[in-house]
DNA sequence: GCCTCCCGCTGCTCTGGATCAGTTCCGAAT
DNA sequence: ATTCGGAACTGATCCAGAGCAGCGGGAGGC
């Protein structure tokens, strides 16, 4: 896949429109390529010298353990998303990062990205806004374990995910292919597994979103975005917000 | 008072070891000085051209509120702490702040944060740094209520705090002095008032701490981070990680 | 072809925390 | 000195979601 199409340059280009000189430094970033299988846990909680990626095909997520062996999702990684970040900038590792699906990504060095901050300050922009985004997505998730129901949670989360898979060409609001079982779901929403596979079964019945067979359908797009009080501003926008 | 012991350059200064050229650079930031009485909404949801505060004195609060009313509030502000850099970045202010006591700020043109980047890469990297460490009080913080209960949420809210105002030098581990009120910290975890002033409660009762007059006391320190599954190893490392 | 494991699904019971409906206390304003 | 408003606190009841126990079905392995 050539850098120009890779789903990362796609998410920027909505925030930005990168130069020759940009795109040149961020297929920079892309030198190591690498592979890894469903379970598989790319990064690891403690870990000193944290690993980045920027994932190309497949999902990951990030996650938390508990003494008690309970487990917090963070935050689900789509293509075009940085993995370890984070984790890279603090130079240390507050939390794990598994595969889901066979993955395949990029391998970058640390220091190359704080290249790319010296000298393509367009890009560096526009890595940070990703890096924003990022943070603005763990904000409404915290929003939804905090304050929403589970039912406006899940409605909720999956529709932001759904953004998400829309920002980098994988979904549109009629629904988008989704690899998660309900246990992921139960990690990330704080809830049991049980209780998601209930509040599922009621959307369903209700005709408002279908979780089935690895995709998640939107039924009724409107009545679900009601329900979960989702903000659908963002299909307004259209173009780089910055040129 | 001198920039040389303003929180923020303490907080930065843990990180890495700022040169003369940095602190210029900082400096800068102090431009306008501002103040707000508490109760006043320094930052709205939504608002354009957001702004950017250093807080140099006093609390705030950054929330959302859902369409039923209800308030999550996804973070409080301490001396040292950025104020609207995310929504800044985004272009776009997805969340409200809220001063809590009398603030003493300093507001900060965006633009001069984006020239820092350009012209002083260490303090670049420290502002990074500091706003990774932001993010990684939000995972914490969504782990506390996607997975603890109640009573491990509220100590190891109030513990993190804790670290966080050690860290600007305006506490310890026997406690800090805290404005906030009971309904602060019921809409911060997730639950109800009344049911933080039971918790609250019990956990005097029992000796592990004591919320009350303005100050957090941690009774009973090695108990307490037991009970929250509380890591204190941020206690260890002193002088800065970059030299 | 059968076994096994994982995932989806369901009924029942139990409980952590919400909700409702107050009272008490304290500090600031008149 | 009295009022007033916000915060702390308490008891009684309710309910969303947890926990437990178990079933069915499909995909992969031998």
């Amino acid at each position: 896949m050539s850098i120009l199409e890779s789903p990362l340059t796609r998410k920027l280009s909505t925030f930005v429109a990168l130069g020759d000189g940009d795109l040149e430094t961020l297929a920079r970033f892309h030198r190591r390529r690498r592979s890894f299988l469903p379970g598989h846990e790319m990064i690891h909680e403690g870990q000193k010298e944290p690993s980045v990626f920027i994932l190309a095909k497949g999902w990951a997520c990030s996650y938390k353990l508990l003494p008690d062996g309970e487990r917090q999702i963070v935050d689900f990684q789509i293509p075009g998303d940085f993995l370890g970040l984070r984790s890279a900038l603090l130079r240390t590792t507050d939390h794990s990062v598994e595969a889901i699906t066979p993955i395949e990504a990029s391998e970058v060095l640390a220091s190359d990205i704080f290249e790319a901050f010296a000298r393509a300050p367009r890009l560096a922009t526009a890595i940070l806004w990703a890096a924003s985004r990022d943070e603005a997505v763990v904000v409404e998730h915290l929003v939804d374990i905090g304050r929403r129901t589970a039912e406006e949670r899940t409605a909720h989360f999956l529709l932001e995910l759904g953004a998400r898979m829309e920002l980098v060409g994988l979904g549109d609001r009629t629904g988008f292919d989704c690899p998660l079982t309900q246990y992921h779901l139960a990690d990330a929403l704080g809830l049991s597994a049980v209780h998601v596979n209930r509040v599922l079964r009621t959307l369903r019945d209700d005709g408002l979103l279908t979780f089935q067979k690895g995709r998640v359908t939107f039924d009724d797009f409107s009545r679900l975005t009601a329900l979960a009080g989702f903000d659908t501003s963002y299909l307004d926008q259209d173009g780089p917000l910055l040129r």
